[in-house]
DNA sequence: GTAAAAAAGGACACAAATATCCTTTTTTAA
DNA sequence: TTAAAAAAGGATATTTGTGTCCTTTTTTAC
């Protein structure tokens, strides 16, 4: 469904809007370790989310780190498959056909049209807050350790 | 969402059961224009496909060619992309968690949980005779061709 | 049985995705 | 004003996906 760089995207991205804070940054080491994903490959797409501050903004030096803006939490997940040019999985055609359209649809576009629109609305309309929030009610997850969950 | 083999598999096989039958096999010059794809790459996966006959069939020399068995037809879309190794899309964690379950849901897992259901409701009750039925209503596309369609 | 047709298979080429490492720049705190 | 901290950036390595080409095997028709 989506690449690795989306998924990592997607989960530090979450991981330091519900950790971090414009007063209290998170530094790659963390954010790595917390989405559990390679830290410099992490670090370079998070170089991809904070151009122009799209989505993330970052300070250098000591107590530097990542952070989101009140503004950015509330853009939509969208926003962050867009800053990793990936957004396209809301329109593109499941059988990879150049465009698809109801005046040019393939055999599978009956069917799947409907499921694209509901991707389409989950990422449109589901904000970065909305997350953090979903989160924050308790028992879910953003990483893969296993065991015992040791509480917040 | 899906990799250009398994759309290029997924066209491929609509397009054989579509044109061809166990009289009139097609071969792969005629399916990789059909489909518009590159001839070498879909010979290599066709391959694939007909491993042990699980999609496709094939006979080789003169008049030989793929051809799709009424058993074959009557196969889910699924096996499609389980013989090219991507059924997964129908069960992983939209955020690349190691699994998706109700115990251990990401924050995107509720939302994403239904879409999720619908495209293994399609790749899983749907057959590829099914597609060919829809394309036969007329009106349906399996390449990319531009300009004024020919009549069938 | 021989030649031609067609898929199967193997080797290789190229590009993109994934991943690591090292240097540079910026910022802060002492 | 200097040392340390941290992200930014650049170079490169590795792996996977995509794609091509050529040889081999199988099958058929004559
Ligand atoms: S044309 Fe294929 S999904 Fe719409
Ligand atoms: S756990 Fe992420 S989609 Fe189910």
């Amino acid at each position: 469904m989506l690449s690795k760089t989306a998924e990592y995207a997607l989960r530090a991205t979450i991981y330091i809007a519900l950790k971090g804070s414009e007063d209290d940054k998170l530094g790659i080491e963390e954010i790595a370790k917390g989405i559990d994903s390679p830290k410099s490959f992490t670090a370079k797409i998070l170089q991809l989310l904070t151009q122009n501050n799209r989505v993330i903004s970052s300070v250098r030096g000591p107590n530097g780190g990542f952070f989101l803006t009140d503004r950015a939490r509330k853009l939509p997940v969208k926003a962050i498959l867009e800053a990793v040019e990936e957004a396209n999985v809301i329109t593109k055609c499941v059988l990879g056909l150049k465009e698809c359209s109801e005046t040019r649809p393939c055999p599978m576009h009956t069917q799947y049209k409907d499921i694209k629109k509901q991707l389409k609305q989950m990422f449109e309309k589901t904000s970065i807050q909305q997350l953090v929030e979903e989160f924050n009610k308790g028992n879910y997850f953003i990483d893969n350790l296993k065991g015992v969950r040791k509480p917040c």
